[in-house]
Order: structure tokens, then C-alpha cells, then sequence
DNA sequence: TGACATGGTGTCCAGTTTACACCAAGAGTA
DNA sequence: TACTCTTGGTGTAAACTGGACACCATGTCA
């Protein structure tokens, strides 16, 4: 025990809520526990920070390491600390979220073996610790910050048919949309550019697929342009 | 030296940016340092969370300290964890900010002697550690919030007339508002009651004085009301 | 009493948002 | 091969919203 400080100190751990869109529903990866708290409950991957990482380096480590998904968007969430959230001892935990291309990331074998598999967000068991106040909290900033920022298309393949982008809307602002004003709106704001391809082994008329052109963006929004939708 | 840990571990601290608005002008609360890692610079009112106390207490708990200031609007902002940001150690901090009618809360003597001041937001002087960097943020998340939350209210007296409000707004979004439809929007909220009250010893007409409803706005809230300047 | 500073008021135009319905294309099946 | 089923793709009109804009009122101070 060597690590010894004059004033007692939480534990600094991460925790990660990972979005997908699969099948028309929003998705949130969850691992299953199999150590003493909570061991067999349902919980968001996440582990201790290291005193050399930063503290968005320990979630992205922590996502690779128990989820084995690497390279994508990832942002703070909030930083939940009530005293009793850990049952063992105090454990101060920074909240991520991420999306991801859930066809790219297809549910495989995590490296230290704990199961771990995609659940639609209405349709959650259980959660360990506070968990559910994190998905919770996490589905409320997605809910809120995919209106006025292009997100929405980290979730998607990289090409895709208008109706799928719409249909994730759907789902994230709870909400209908109108197809003609929807089209309208998203070419409107020439972001996406239209790939020569359409959709493959579909049992009706199949749709073109369009690309998100996210240089594009940056530029525009160099010039004062913002997403709005 | 009792507190002894099988792993390493950060320290956790917090740090407040405090703002308010007086003369026009957007300001922030600073204390001087006189401890050792950067004494006799000016930053962030913030110290260690003690093991019983959440992170928001721990919040409130040093801004009366350090400055006196209670019963305010304190809100999370974001938790700052790059490796270096402490020259001592490994610190996290977890960052919040306040709004405070600064009318209220003049400038007294810290509990612990250190001077605490407010500065002009674009007068800031060179600060400890990251602070730049969280006051940056904290800024940012004024100007955004601003907008799609009536807590520019919480920067104002509890009766202020319209241009008052006005010119904050005008100092939060860095854009000038025109008087007219400024006051059709905010008086169409139906958020602002009149008072019988007008300005005191003004050097011109003095204007009528208004006090922001909150009962009002929790009821129109619920029923799918939202904010919007 | 005149100059000065700020308070307080309404209209019009343009752009944006919303509501809304039909034909086209292709797959599957009788 | 023709019919049905499902989704793709398109335009217009009405309502609303946001932004531009100028003048008189009131009170202080010199």
C-alpha cells in the first residue's frame, strides 16, 4: 500500500454511455458486471483513472479496453459526485458519451472477457451504481445537442438514405417529422453530398444513398453558418 | 499521513466561476493566492471535496468561504483533468459557475483573508493554473445558455428595468438588440411582471421597473413553454 | 426654458416554417 | 404479367416570425 496523502480522497473513475442507431432504434452499449458490487447487473463500461492519462484518455482507454471500440466522437458528459453512489467507498465519476457507427462496431468478444452487448434505450434492465441517472442525463444532452450540431450522422453508416437520417431524428427529439420539410431543410443546408449509390436488397423502390460532408462543414461554419434543424 | 490507497489517485478539487453584472458590464469573482503554487495571482475561488460532502456542496461550501456568497444559482460546467494542470500534482477540478446579483453581494473580506475582487470579464489578469482556460468555458456556456434559459435574471436586482436587461443580453451575445423588438419578445414571454416602482436618481426620465416571475415561467414550462431570445 | 439623455411605442416586409397529397419505382405474389 | 404493397421523391400556399426602422414623451440639469 504504498501510496499514502495527508486528506483522504475519492476515487476518479469514468464512465461511458455509448450511443448506436440500429434497426430504426437508438441503441446504448452496456457491459455485464462480474466483479463484487453489483457483479451480474448490467452497467456502462468504464474503470479508474490513471495518474497518467487525462481524464479523456482514461474513457477512451477504458471503452477500448472493455468494449474494444476505438476512434470515435467522444465528449463530457457531466461529472456526477453524490456521497453513497459507490457502495464500497467514495468514487467521484466523469460521465462521457459517444456515437458510433453501430454497423462498424459490431458486438465482439471484450479483451478482459466481461459480455457486452447493445440495448434499445427504452427497453433497459437494471443498471449498476447511479447508471441510470448517467443514461439518463446522457440521453437528455443527445435529445438537446442533436438540433444545433451535426452529430446525428456519427451514428450512421457513412452512406445512408435520407429516410434513415430522419428516422434517427425521429427517435432522438421524440417527435415526428414531416418527409417533404425534412428534405427540404437537411439539403437545404448543403451538407450532405449525393453518392451515385442506392440502397442494396430492399423489397420496395430502393433510395439514394447521400454522404455527410463534414469539410464542408467546418468551412461553413468558419463563416458564421449554424446547423439548425 | 493515515490515508493510504492500493492505487494512486488525483486529487479533487472544485472551482467556481462567479459572474455578475454591474455598470453595464459583465464581471467575474477572483481571489489572490497566498499559497505557494502561483501566490499572489489571482484565480478562481474553488478548494479540496471532502469525502462527505457531494461535489455541489463542496462547490458552495468554498465560494462562502472564500468570498461569503450563498444561496446562489451554481450550476456544473466542466471537469478539467489534463495531466499537467497542477505543477504540485495531479489535480482534477471539477468546475461550476454562479450567477450572483451582485447588487447583494458587494465585495467583503474573505473569511480566510484572501482578497477577493471583480474584474471586468474583458480585463482579466493573468491566472493560476488553467483558470483561463475554465473562465473561457464559463463564458462560452453564458453566451449559449443565455439564450434558451431566462438566468440572465440572476445577474440583475430583483426589480430592473428593460434596458438594464437589455444591455446584459447585448453583453452575453456580444451583439447589439433593438430596443423595440427586444421588449415585444421578452414582454410577449409573459415572464416579466410590471412593478409600481421607476428608477431612482437618474439624470433623465426614469424608466419603469420589472421583476422576472419564476412561478410563471416553472408553470408555462411544464406545459411545453421554452424560453428564447 | 432650452438642451440633453433615455423611456416608450407600432408597422411593414421578408424570410422561414408548417401543413398537406399524389405519382414513381421496384419487389413480391397470385 | 398484372396487381398490390411499400417506400421514394416532389411543390405550393398560408401562417408565423424576425428584423428593420423614427418619433414623441418625460424628467434632469445648466
Amino acid at each position: 500500500m504504498p501510496f499514502t496523502y495527508e486528506y483522504p480522497r475519492p476515487a476518479l473513475t469514468v464512465d461511458c454511455v455509448v450511443f448506436g442507431f440500429d434497426e430504426g432504434d437508438l441503441k446504448v452499449l452496456l457491459i455485464e458486471r462480474d466483479l463484487k458490487p453489483f457483479a451480474g447487473r448490467w452497467a456502462l463500461p468504464g474503470g479508474f483513472v490513471n495518474l497518467d492519462e487525462t481524464i479523456d484518455t482514461a474513457a477512451r482507454r477504458e471503452l477500448a479496453e472493455e468494449t474494444g471500440l476505438t476512434e470515435i466522437y467522444l465528449e463530457q458528459l457531466y461529472t456526477f459526485g453524490t456521497v453513497d453512489r459507490d457502495p464500497r467507498e467514495r468514487v467521484v465519476s466523469v460521465a462521457y458519451y459517444a456515437l458510433v457507427k453501430l454497423e462498424d462496431h459490431r458486438p465482439r468478444a471484450a479483451t478482459d472477457a466481461r459480455k457486452a452487448a447493445w440495448f434499445n434505450v427504452d427497453d433497459i434492465p437494471s443498471l449498476a451504481f447511479d447508471h441510470a441517472e448517467i443514461l439518463d442525463t446522457a440521453l437528455r444532452r443527445l435529445k438537446g445537442k442533436v438540433r444545433y450540431e451535426p452529430i446525428g450522422f456519427e451514428l450512421l453508416p457513412e452512406k445512408f438514405p435520407l429516410s434513415q437520417l430522419q428516422h434517427l431524428y425521429e427517435v432522438c427529439l421524440e417527435e415526428p417529422l414531416d418527409k417533404r420539410n425534412f428534405r427540404k431543410k437537411i439539403l437545404g443546408m448543403g451538407l450532405l453530398t449525393e453518392t451515385d449509390e442506392i440502397q442494396q436488397d430492399v423489397a420496395h423502390r430502393a433510395a439514394r444513398l447521400y454522404r455527410f460532408d463534414s469539410r464542408r462543414y467546418q468551412q461553413l461554419k468558419k463563416r458564421g453558418f449554424s446547423f439548425w434543424l
